[in-house]
RNA sequence: GCGAGAGUGGCGGAACUGGCAGACGCGCGAGACUUAGGAUCUCGUGGGCAACCGUGGGGGUUCAAGUCCCCCCUCUCGCACCA
């Protein structure tokens, strides 16, 4: 009598009675503790993953979990619906790329539907409607307003494939981050957010962001990367043109009496005036165009060789007063500092290298402790920048520890007028113009007499033009409407034209989490008092690849409008969580590369063959590869529509929650998902057959029935304790749903033993109260199941409007413990006392175990260690 | 090179502040019920015949170490000439 529970028609039926009691509709309710919980928002490419399905199922057991502790939970869902998949979309295909964003939402709405996710859909937003962007714009010239949106020219990473221009942060490893392509340097003029002016905070408030991980404040730090120096200028020996001095940054002004050249960075404007007329200029005219042509990731990779040529100009050291020549090097950025450096080979193992290569003197300036570094015989630079480093050779500075010195010669520097102390970031102002049409148009207008005018609040938004044509080829698809571009000064009313760049999509999401607190929301971008009410995100949930993209747009936006006035919340995350990847085994042969696990001819045991080798006569082995993040090209994916459509959302919930702990990866496993689902029907099972029996009365008391029901209801005590503590702690899910299956293991042997016998009245209540616990308790992770058990049960929808349960301390406590007994430290024996024995009832016990006897017979007792209601070791 | 994290059965993974290593699941083995079982239920399952040995390797602290300290190895991720 198999009656397994039919997933289809069961959560069909709670998804459309969700959705038609509003059952996760809310509202702000000031009696009622918030809590925002938050999973990042998807692109909308057409179809849900794996990674989705993660996402989403640690959000939801969060969201359900905390609602039922009492939280009024704020748990959105939207799209980041602007994008380059939809341009190419339509390159490609010759559809609307809006049309196609649409139809994609409507598809995956649907499976986040069938998945059973509490999100309250009042809420939804799409960034791609004009509700939503034409705020983007308001954000836009409110920030150009306060200067933190200025336009500018300059060298910008070009994607050559998407036809754009790329943040820094979206350049990794010198390929674009989407499509992968070399990114190229490209002179443009292009508007700038600067998120430079907030550099100090945001690096300053990762140190108050203690939840989240580690290594995601470090990448940030990192990225921001803060140093503090000097910027000195170095007068030049002869003036070249108008050029004077030579200005450098460097945070190692305490080397600077062991200064022997200088260098510029080839693409400094500088090198043309210092060589102008002199015989070594075609020389460093060819080694400019040389470097300028390599990749630039190529050319900044530390391995890389240090190359340079000398200017023929001579630069003074203002400490010294020695002349020291100049030279351009390829390891010299423009972008940073002031593009050119001073270098002390003997303490920069960069100017180290460079000096041995090219001859270049090295002076030994900082001496160890011990005194043995010998100017003369130097394998590599000395860095030491603690107090154990001494200055010596450097004039009235000789004699002080590094530290000290580097604020004497700062001090000293600024005293003469030949330096400032500076701060200088890593961190460079965001670049937010995309040359690309699915985006949010800027807001800006070009007046031949009146310069760059910002549109008018009240003629917002600026509408996306819905006819446009996709070549993909030439500049801005924008930049061809002629009624797009044309327009009047809202100034002098003269004739003027549109800016036609699009903002960067990231934008977009900067500022999305603030607009869900008052969707609706259309006279305003935000309500300040739902806002207040809501902010800030109280967890945060996504992948660890927007660990310096997103996150710290994000912050950086959240701070802006926090400074409009629009919010008080410094930061927008207050807990962060990033999930690991959903991972699946490869294979690969040797002559098709990676192959569909429907490629795969032969066996497990025997080995795999490739069966489109085999269709042509050969025989190959296949490999069975790595484990991968699931990918297209790697042909390892699985489609969670089809797992959701064979075992339904519960079971795939429950494997993606149960494999492995949210913050690690995950590794697919078929068994795994079979597993899942066989526990979701033993669970049915169990519940069918408890409550054929809880109706009635059975017997009445009797010894037996008394102590089953209180072993029970301390199985049923400590299970609620086991799953609150790992739900709060950490996110321990796996767990959580293994004390789950503990529980449920547990009650089939205790109804197995009743059966055969009759059962104690109070037996039964145990057994109620067991069953009610059980479907509480499961309701976060496999809600459909959950409320169907609840109505069995005899109650009301909804399960999810629950008080979680409380543990009963009373009720979980043991009468008898075990207690192992070791003798040295090893394992020998075990008793089994009463739980409030005292510690010489438990060590007489343990001395007269006739097991111990062979070890503790006829030696000599040293020491008793007793650990209350844990262990007894005798040492001997 | 710098930074973060990880290394535990055949596999995924447990073990909160040092206190029974391997919870739970998968797999495997045996049995029960069955015409049948790839359903379900029950039992077993780190290695070794054993003494014993077992948490990447080697030292150490401790009555007691996966957990703490020192040294080393491997892997994953991030940053990478930032002056």
């Amino acid at each position: 009598m198999t009656r397994s529970y039919d997933h289809r028609a069961l959560e069909a039926k709670w998804q459309a009675r969700w959705e038609h009691d509003h059952t996760f509709h809310v509202r702000e309710n000031p009696a009622k503790p918030k809590f925002y919980c938050l999973e990042m928002f998807p692109y909308p490419s057409g179809r849900i993953h794996m990674g989705h399905v993660r996402n989403y199922a640690i959000g939801d057991v969060l969201a359900r979990y905390k609602r039922m502790r009492g939280f009024n939970v704020l748990h959105p869902m939207g799209w980041d619906a602007f994008g380059l998949p939809a341009e190419n979309a339509a390159i490609e295909r010759g559809v609307h790329p809006g049309g196609w964003t649409d139809e994609n939402i409507a598809y995956m709405r649907g499976q986040l539907r069938q998945m059973g996710l509490s999100y309250d859909w009042t809420r939804e937003l799409s960034t791609c409607s004009p509700d939503y962007y034409r705020w983007n714009q308001w954000f836009f010239i409110k920030m150009h307003e306060r200067g933190l949106a200025y336009r500018k020219r300059s060298a910008v990473n070009w994607c050559p494939s998407c036809e754009t221009v790329l943040a820094n942060e979206q350049v990794e490893d010198g390929h674009c981050w989407r499509c992968d392509a070399v990114v190229v340097q490209k002179e443009l003029e292009q508007w700038f957010f600067k998120i430079t002016q907030y550099a100090e905070e945001l690096l300053n408030a990762l140190d108050t962001l203690t939840g989240w991980p580690e290594r995601v404040r470090v990448m940030q730090r990192h990225w921001i990367n803060r140093s503090v120096g000097v910027e000195v200028d170095f007068p030049l020996a002869e003036p070249a043109g108008d050029v004077t001095a030579l200005r450098i940054f460097t945070t190692r002004q305490d080397t600077i009496f062991g200064a022997t050249f200088m260098s510029l960075a080839p693409e400094s404007p500088l090198v043309a005036a210092l060589i102008a007329g002199r015989p070594e200029a075609g020389t460093v005219r060819e080694f400019v165009q040389r470097v300028s042509r390599q990749e630039r990731a190529v050319r900044t990779a530390v391995d890389r060789e240090k190359e340079g040529v000398f200017t023929g100009a001579w630069a003074v050291n203002p400490f010294t007063n020695e002349r020291i020549p100049i030279w351009v090097a390829n390891f010299v950025l423009y972008e940073y500092g002031t593009g050119a450096i001073m270098a002390v080979p003997a303490h920069d193992q960069r100017d180290f290298e460079f000096a041995t290569k090219y001859g270049i003197p090295i002076r030994l300036v900082i001496q160890n402790p011990e005194a043995t570094l010998n100017e003369r015989a130097l394998e590599g630079a000395y860095e030491e920048q603690e107090a154990a480093g001494r200055l010596v050779s450097s004039g009235e500075f000789s004699g002080l520890a590094v530290p000290e010195a580097k604020e004497r010669i700062a001090d000293y520097a600024e005293s003469q007028g030949i330096g400032t102390r500076t701060v200088n970031y890593r961190l460079r102002d965001w670049g937010v113009s995309r040359q690309r049409y699915w985006g949010t148009p800027i807001p800006m207008i070009y007046c031949d007499g009146c310069g760059v005018v910002p549109v008018p609040e009240d003629q917002l938004p600026v509408m996306l033009p819905a006819d446009v044509p996709f070549t993909g080829k030439g500049a801005s698809p924008l930049a061809r409407i002629r009624e797009f571009v044309e327009t009047t000064c809202p100034v002098c009313g003269a004739g003027a034209r549109r800016e036609t760049d699009t903002m960067d999509t990231f934008v977009d999401s900067s500022w999305y989490f603030l607009r869900y607190c008052s969707p609706l929301e259309t006279t305003q971008a935000l309500e300040p008092a739902a806002v207040a009410y809501w902010m800030a995100v109280d967890q945060y949930i996504g992948g660890i690849e927007h660990a310096v993209l997103h996150l710290l747009y994000a912050r950086f936006f959240t701070k802006v409008i926090r400074d409009l006035g629009l919010t008080k919340v410094d930061e927008p995350f207050v807990n962060l969580l990033t999930q690991g990847m959903v991972c699946k085994e490869t294979y690969q042969c040797p002559r098709h590369g990676w192959l569909f696990p429907s490629e795969l001819a032969g066996s497990e045991k025997d080995g795999w063959r490739c069966a489109p080798c085999r269709d042509t006569g050969v025989d190959s082995a296949v490999e069975r590869g790595r484990v991968e993040k699931m990918s297209k090209s790697k042909k390892n994916i699985v489609d969670p529509e089809h797992l959701i459509a064979t075992y339904g959302a519960d079971t795939a919930r429950m494997f993606s929650l149960f494999a492995a702990p949210p913050q690690k990866d995950l590794e697919w496993s078929d068994a795994g998902v079979e597993g899942a689902s066989r526990f979701l029907q033993r669970v049915w099972r169990l519940m069918i057959e408890l409550t054929g029996h809880l109706g009635r009365a059975e017997g009445g008391t009797d010894e037996n029935g008394a102590a089953r029901a209180r072993e029970i209801r301390r199985l049923t005590h400590r299970t609620i304790q086991k799953v609150t503590d790992d739900v709060d702690r950490e996110f321990q899910f796996n767990t959580a749903i293994a004390a789950l299956m503990e529980f449920v293991n547990g009650l089939y042997k205790v109804t197995a033993e009743a059966s055969k016998g009759g059962r104690a009245a109070e037996e039964t209540d145990a057994l109620r109260e067991a069953a009610q616990m059980l479907v509480l308790l499961l309701a976060p992770f496999a809600p459909h199941i959950a409320e169907e058990l609840w109505e069995l049960l005899g109650h009301g929808p909804s399960v999810a409007d629950q008080p979680w349960p409380a543990a009963d301390p009373a009720l979980t406590a043991s009468e008898r413990l075990t207690i192992p007994i070791q003798v040295n430290g090893k394992l020998r024996s075990r008793i089994e006392v009463a739980a409030d024995a005292t510690e010489e009832q438990v060590i007489g016990q343990a001395q007269g175990d006739p097991k111990l006897q062979e070890w503790l017979g006829g030696k000599k007792l040293r020491k008793v260690i007793y650990v209350q209601k844990k262990l007894v070791n005798f040492v001997v």
